[in-house]
RNA sequence: GCGCGGGUAGUCUAGUGGUAGGACAACGGCUUUCCGAGCCGUUAACCCGGGUUCAAAUCCCGGCCCGCGCACCA
């Protein structure tokens, strides 16, 4: 196991989900600090992807009915089916080896590939023959209710529960694009084979914002504030840039501004979370590589002992999932936005008589004459109702010009969806903080969190394990509590043993009560990155802490040198 | 899911059939205590199930978990 890992469980941060029942693969959980880290970095996110955009967050179920998964297409997409060689062991997915030794496309049911493997006598590469063929499916099935109940699915995305709640939220944004909508939350897929500790999780948990915009302006407001910004990018053709976000969009290596926009941001964002700039590229999905729905696709990808992982999906996903729900549950999706002016439009309408439709076509008439009215055509008098062609006689309609002022148009709005693994970023954050250094000779663990999102800010510590030196200690951590900095009180064992133990958990500053303090009231603040301490009085330590732990001030700027 | 290698206190590790040992950590005490000091003491472990055996941490079988490779990752 790596130094950092051992450290995080043995310190706390994380650990094996059921321990004591022999543990289960895929599943982790986030003890006090590990915990504290992940909720300060939603706090960030939150800050970054719905407070300064024009964005909401909401909360909707862990688990779907079936339908949605239908819509989205989880339910096909996930429920491939495998065959296993009983002699090499190998798995394919049976729809692709079949297409690629036989050139046929199958059904993917258990029924079609197993009648496929009879009648071609199917074998592995290897001359061995198929099991069973069996469905593998990567969403968590469950029973919504009492006996056989309804089927349901525990999420795979939280996007979904954004797409279906759509109508609600278009309404809350009065209809205006563009408009964000997030949420924070638990996430499940049922992985063959989770391995590489907390990179790939059965539960975990995402941060989600669909940006919802118009798609005949891919633009977005704010992009000037990036427009220069550098970015580290690898094409689909893994060309590597170092290049201004601007200049990407204009040459066409990123899709639009609404994606290069979300990639300066998620960058921006993971910056301040303590990611390595050095060790952090935004790389894009190659053809074969992006989902079906997808028009451009890139992914923040970071530096870790496991490799370049994926910490960051930003996809345009189109009207893809809007679509499929409107289709789907009969619901109109759609905004109604307003041009600028009014525009005139001349056309042709067909108006139907219906005194002559009646007669002709009898209980099919009112079809046939609505049909006849949502047609533009003044060529077609063939229109089809239930399926049926139907040629309507020139004497059932008169054709008129008609002028119409449109107001605007009904847009399916596209959706720019930056979607974040936070369970990776947190890793990433551990990973990258974490360092050594010599210290008085000896070499010392020390990881370097930024100071906004380390899980214990401040540590108070009596020089000596006994009072007055304790009370006062004591007296100073329930100060700190209630201006909301989150300290922990510490008399175990000397001094510097302390000073380890807080430097290996990421706890920016130590406040030391010493016996000078019981002379001017002062106590020393200790800053972790340089172990360097200066003195300050009480009376200013919370707004110095609060300063301090709200930037990336030398504590230096706040008090004398005590003890170089 | 396949193959290979592993699983001993909180962590790291010794132990190849007969008493489970060490280091670090934690906890209590002593210590005139500002960078993992010292001394004394305490807590604390053989992944689970079955088999072989008088006797299993140790040998065998199965499972679970971890690591690596393959496959999978909408």
């Amino acid at each position: 196991m790596s130094e950092i890992l051992e450290m995080l469980i043995r310190r706390g941060f994380l650990w094996q989900s059921f321990e004591i029942y022999g543990g289960m693969a895929g599943f982790i959980d986030y003890g006090p600090l590990g915990n504290g880290l992940r909720r300060r970095l939603e706090n960030l996110w939150r800050e970054f992807f719905v407070v300064n955009e024009r964005a909401v967050e909401i909360d909707t179920p862990t688990v779907g009915i079936e339908e949605v998964y239908i819509a989205s297409g989880h339910a096909t997409s996930f429920t491939d089916v495998a065959i296993e060689c009983k002699k090499c062991g190998k798995v394919y997915r049976a729809d692709h080896y079949i297409k690629e030794v036989l050139g046929l496309e199958v059904d993917e049911s258990v029924e079609a590939i197993r009648d496929i493997l009879s009648e071609f006598d199917l074998k592995c590469d290897c001359g061995g023959e198929f099991g069973e063929p069996a469905q593998f499916n990567l969403m968590f099935e469950t029973r919504i209710g009492p006996g056989k109940g309804k089927r349901g699915y525990l999420r795979p995305e939280t996007a979904q529960g954004i797409f279906i709640a759509f109508k609600r939220l278009a309404d809350y944004f009065r209809d205006k694009l563009p408009f964000g909508v997030a949420q924070i939350g638990r996430s499940y897929r049922n992985e063959i084979s989770p391995r590489q500790g907390v990179i790939r999780l059965r539960e975990f948990n995402q941060a989600e914002l669909e940006y919802f915009i118009n798609p005949r302006n891919k633009r977005h407001p704010e992009f000037d504030r990036y427009r220069n910004v550098k970015v580290k990018l690898v094409d689909k053709s893994d060309a590597e840039y170092e290049i201004a976000l601007g200049d990407a969009v204009e040459k066409g290596i990123i899709l639009h501004e609404v994606i290069a926009y979300f990639i300066a941001k998620t960058r921006e964002f993971l910056l301040k979370a303590g990611i390595d700039e050095n060790r952090l590229r935004f790389r894009q999905h190659k053809d074969d590589e992006r989902a079906h729905y997808a028009s451009d696709c890139w992914d923040a990808e970071v530096y870790t002992a496991y490799g370049w992982i994926e910490v960051v999906g930003i996809a345009d996903r189109g009207c893809y999932d809007l679509s499929r729900h409107a289709k789907f549950s009969g619901e109109d999706m759609s905004i109604f936005v307003p041009f600028k002016e009014p525009v005139k439009v001349k056309k042709k309408v067909i108006i139907p008589n219906m005194s002559k439709l009646g007669p002709i076509f009898r209980h099919k008439a009112k079809k046939v004459a609505e049909a006849l009215k949502s047609m533009e055509a003044e060529e077609s008098i063939v229109v089809e109702v239930d399926g049926e062609k139907i040629e309507v006689p020139p004497e059932c309609y008169t054709i008129e010009e008609v002028e119409e002022i449109q107001h605007g148009e009904k847009i399916v709005p596209h959706v720019i969806e930056p979607s974040f693994g936070l369970d990776r970023i947190t890793y990433a954050i551990l990973e990258h903080s974490f360092d050594t250094d010599i210290v008085d000779g000896e070499e010392r663990k020390v990881l370097r969190l930024k100071r906004w999102i380390a899980p214990v800010q401040v540590a108070v510590l009596p020089l000596l394990s006994r009072d007055p030196f304790t009370e006062k200690a004591k007296e100073i951590t329930e100060l700190l509590k209630k201006r909301g900095i989150f300290t922990e009180y510490d008399d175990s064992g000397s001094i510097g043993r302390r000073y380890r133990r807080y430097d290996e958990i990421g706890t920016p500053f130590c406040i030391t009560v010493d016996h000078q303090t019981f002379d001017d009231n002062s106590v020393t603040i200790r800053d972790r990155d340089t172990t360097s301490q200066v003195r300050i009085g009480l009376g200013e330590l919370v707004d110095v802490l609060l300063e301090l732990l709200n930037s990336e001030k030398d504590i230096r700027e706040f008090g004398e040198v005590f003890r170089d």
